[in-house]
DNA sequence: AACCGGTTCAACCGCCTGCAC
DNA sequence: TGTGCAGGCGGTTGAACCGGT
């Protein structure tokens, strides 16, 4: 929609960039007046000069009361991990099941968190495959498993294309710090969370 | 103290879908 | 049925931040 140029990226009274405060209280004044909706109209009746996008987003992403922000609960790091596996990179469905938090969000901490230990475990798994065949045993071990768990919907996972698993075939997950805050210190000392972990966790949970 | 490289996350971009006319 | 518009979504970018040297 916004494939024209559509004004806005080309109105020079279209602003960009990071939200000030003014801009934040103006846009959640103007909610909480008006509500939701019709965010080309709602941007200009309240007086920002940003895209009817570009406050939604805003709104959704950080401004809605009920957003969460931060700490991931190794719960919620779970269910990504089982909802990624289900529906791929369908993160606002994904986000649905996790109250508070926003796809933009889950996008993020999939992208930096996780995908960062899957590409890593699976570079690490490939080089450790040229030197033990086993490896290859115990990959499709983990395939079954992940196979055992896949839900009868039909999933191709983009980010895994090219690979034969399903789910990606490493053997380990960052630990998350719970409680306090985002500082990723301890990830690197032990990764505790095994894939049998996971999966016997999911298991005991009744998926 | 300054620099550098890696990480995180807010925001933008472009495509897709649904709906009204 | 076709067209245009608005919203939704996933991918990508770039600035800010942080830790190591």
């Amino acid at each position: 929609m916004d494939k024209k140029p559509c004004n806005t990226s080309q109105d020079p009274e279209v602003r960009k960039g990071p939200w000030t405060l003014e801009e934040d209280l103006i846009l959640i004044n103007y909610i909480a007046n008006h509500g939701e909706g019709v965010w080309n109209s709602l941007a200009k009746a309240a007086g920002l000069k940003r895209t009817g996008k570009s406050c939604r987003l805003r709104w959704l992403n950080y401004l809605r009361p009920d957003v969460r922000r931060g700490n991931i609960t190794p719960e919620e790091q779970l269910l990504i991990m089982e909802l990624h596996a289900k529906w791929g990179n369908r993160w606002s469905k994904i986000a649905k099941h996790l109250p508070g938090r926003t796809d933009n969000e889950i996008k993020n901490y999939w992208r930096t968190r996780i995908q960062k230990h899957t590409k890593q475990a699976e570079s690490f798994q490939q080089q450790s495959s040229e030197t033990n065949d086993h490896q290859a045993a115990s990959t499709s071990q983990m395939s079954a498993l992940a196979a055992h768990h896949e839900p009868m919907e039909t999933y191709s996972p983009p980010i895994f294309q090219g690979t034969l698993e399903p789910f990606p075939s490493h053997h380990q997950f960052p630990t998350i710090p719970d409680h306090s805050s985002c500082t990723s210190d301890n990830n690197h000392t032990s990764n505790d969370w095994s894939m049998e972990d996971i999966w016997s966790m999911q298991l005991l949970n009744g998926d």
